[in-house]
DNA sequence: CGAAGCATTGACCCTATTCAATTTTGGTGG
DNA sequence: CCACCAAAATTGAATAGGGTCAATGCTTCG
């Protein structure tokens, strides 16, 4: 188990002795890799293993029967998914690999007796579902308030958070690897104006994004023009972070 | 509890007679009642309590520092939040009513006893979690891929649906406590096209909407408009729902 | 080295927003 | 029961943010 998923999985908190001991033998035992651009489970799938993301990038998505299609999230190293599997019937979404992607899967009677004797466990699958939940909700924010820019610069300030508190930055620079065109149905826009806005920022100097690779010159002004806050993707974590949220309340 | 509660509580499997037993204990030893419009859950508190709403609506949101604000999901009877405080540390987002609500409180300490007590409770939380993570999901593909016409038809599926398989419709008809200012709100657009874009649905007799109460004259053609697709709201049924979805895969 | 996919640019257009005014509704107190 | 007020719904006209279409240049990778 590579680092950052060892730190991920801490995230939310240390994890006793043996259940940690427990959960780096099975991501060392039961891992695959995949190429890039795969779908790894399916919209409408009966619903099987869980998997547990260890090196690479990958989207859920979810398609209209028309073929549009909406990017829900990007699943980064040390995410686990889908944890779905337990008790839904059938996938509503896909997952698809964007890079090669290392992962280990954890068949479902190995992990019921896993939840059962470890709870540990059982408190990491729920605080990996409440920061998705959480993720998912700031995302829908974005789609529904946000305006282009507003919404680019959003999604740029949380990958790289997400990947900063990983490990996996270098300075000001993280690996990023989606195209324009993934950008643009993430973002509920189309590829030329996600050409366009990204532009924008590149002219102003606030990012610098080639080669698959995001350099964010200035984040605290990029995390201004996003209204990022970072509260969200912090609502489980263990140590102090004060996740205090100071904006008024609406009027009602 | 009402019948209606009882029925949703059941929509993921019948529990065991004493589970069940003591939810129905709980909700009704504990119950109060809230006025209209009122925050039950602030963005930046400390995570408390659990509750089951029996009866009235409520909404999920989330403002952005500089006031916007977006509806982030509707509450309806039996509906269970926020199942969050058990784990998290603090609220990414708050929780109000929109009419009279009543609803029972599900302390920690209790709950927590019952879980383990009882892993039917346990199987109840994680459903009623993957079911909300998915209708999120399905709202995210909103904000980013329908057109407000088809954003609104989808709602509007989607509330009657769900008040459908609690068993609160008559017929062709459901409540409906949405100002157009919330729907708005909810849908990423502005109240005046909220308004344009009902009066198109009227005209064309698909729906009638007054009186905090919606009639849908033409549900399949509803559907077709809104693309709307209800495997998402019962990924986790217990009956023999096909959820299957037989869209293509997206071509990678 | 060729082809397919991705990024970029320009011109035009449309969906939805903005602003501003008016009407209707619902709730309250006299 | 009616008069009054605030909030919600409705309408119109002008506008802008972002979409569409189409062409060209640039990568990447077999």
């Amino acid at each position: 188990m590579t680092p950052h998923v060892t730190h991920k999985l801490r995230e939310f908190g240390d994890l006793e002795c043996d259940s940690e001991a427990w959960l780096l033998r099975l991501t060392q035992s039961n891992v695959m890799t995949v190429p890039p651009r795969v779908d790894l489970l399916r919209q409408g799938d009966c619903t099987g293993p869980m998997y547990i993301l260890i090196d690479g990038w990958a989207i859920r998505y979810k398609i209209l029967v028309d073929g549009r299609r909406q990017i829900l999230s990007v699943l980064l190293p040390g995410d686990i998914f889908d944890i779905n599997g337990f008790m839904a019937k059938s996938m509503d979404h896909s997952i698809a690999s964007l890079t090669a992607v290392k992962l280990a899967e954890l068949d479902r009677d190995t992990m019921d007796t896993a939840r059962n004797q470890f709870p540990d466990v059982e408190k990491l699958l729920w605080c990996d579902m409440h920061v998705s939940a959480a993720i998912q909700r700031e995302w829908s924010t974005s789609l529904g308030q946000r305006t282009a820019r507003e919404r680019m610069a959003q999604l740029l300030c949380e990958l790289f958070t997400r990947q900063a508190s990983a490990n996996l930055c270098q300075g000001k620079t993280c690996a990023f690897h989606l195209t324009q065109i993934e950008l643009a149905e993430t973002l509920g826009m189309t590829p030329v104006y996600v050409n366009r806005t990204l532009q924008d920022l590149r002219r102003e100097g606030l990012i610098q994004l080639e080669n698959r690779t995001l350099t964010i010159n200035d984040l605290p002004r990029l995390e201004q023009l996003a209204l990022f806050d970072p509260g969200y993707l912090r609502i489980c974590e263990s140590d102090g972070g004060t996740g205090a949220n100071k904006e008024t309340a609406h009027v009602l």
